[in-house]
DNA sequence: ATTGAAATTTGGTCGCC
DNA sequence: GGCGACCAAATTTCAAT
């Protein structure tokens, strides 16, 4: 992971789809060497996938909530990750410190299958409750942090 | 948006490099008719990018947490939005019902660089106090939905 | 809209530096 | 590690339907 990698994994971060042609214009190397480093990068697990961004309305899922899992007294955790990874409008699952134990994303059509989604959620065995926060406007989401320069140590 | 684009869209939600000829055999069209289909997609803005799944800790990002942003009494909006906007370690950012005005989820290398992006936030002006949950581990994250089959009307 | 065919570009492998 | 060359495969354009 030297600099040239970081660019490379910056690039297709903003662009999953450059060619490598693209990808070694931008960091001034062959398209093969570019072929291998990124060959390597994916063989490592660095970079885990490609996907396609999609405006959500567009797909029927213009509906966004941020819901806290509570779990009750001697709730483990496993199995309720385990329910949550098995309920398709869990789009992302976070175990947290703090009175929730995970927090998660739904991505619902409307206001009624978050009704729905949420009843399935608390009928979880082991969830105490639930918090609800419904998004009303994504300002931004998953954006690539820009590459950062390397520090200069100073002069 | 018939049947055809929503397969596509899934199928590119799921591997965002998928060959136009790979997209062809998946739902029974020829390559060229696969790509007018995306290219009309993407200038719809139903497709707006593809990106690379990067694992985070990789790329020096490990660390995660989410932060409520609760403003002050006559605290505006949008220019709150702007400076979270401006702050690039700040990964997502919902405007949200409730107590909190935004959620925003924050991506940094270590707990020392969550603490010194808690304290821009907090200094972001009309932000009255932040609410921040640390994960602990992220089970799953940014997952495509399934493409659902169309509804069966009944029989 | 979809198609097949044509022209261009890319992906992926190899030997060499 | 990086490079240029090679060939198979893909992208992209286009006239016809």
């Amino acid at each position: 992971m030297d600099r040239t990698d970081r660019r490379l994994v910056a690039a297709l971060r903003a662009d999953g789809r450059a060619s490598y042609a693209e990808l070694a214009r931008a960091v001034g190397l062959s398209a093969s060497s570019v072929h291998e480093r990124v060959t390597k990068l994916e063989t490592a697990g660095v970079i885990t996938g490609y996907r396609a961004v999609v405006d959500p309305v567009s797909v029927g899922i213009g509906v966004t909530a941020i819901v806290g899992i509570e779990p009750g007294e001697n709730g483990q955790d496993d199995p309720i990750a385990a329910a949550l990874d098995a309920t398709p409008e869990v789009e992302s699952c976070y175990q947290v410190a703090g009175d929730n134990a995970f927090v998660v994303v739904v991505r619902v059509a409307d206001i009624e299958e978050l009704s729905q989604v949420l009843g399935r959620l608390r009928a979880i065995p082991g969830v105490a409750r639930t918090r609800t926060t419904v998004v009303l406007s994504t300002v931004f989401e998953g954006r690539p942090r820009p590459d950062r320069p390397p520090t200069d140590g100073g002069s």
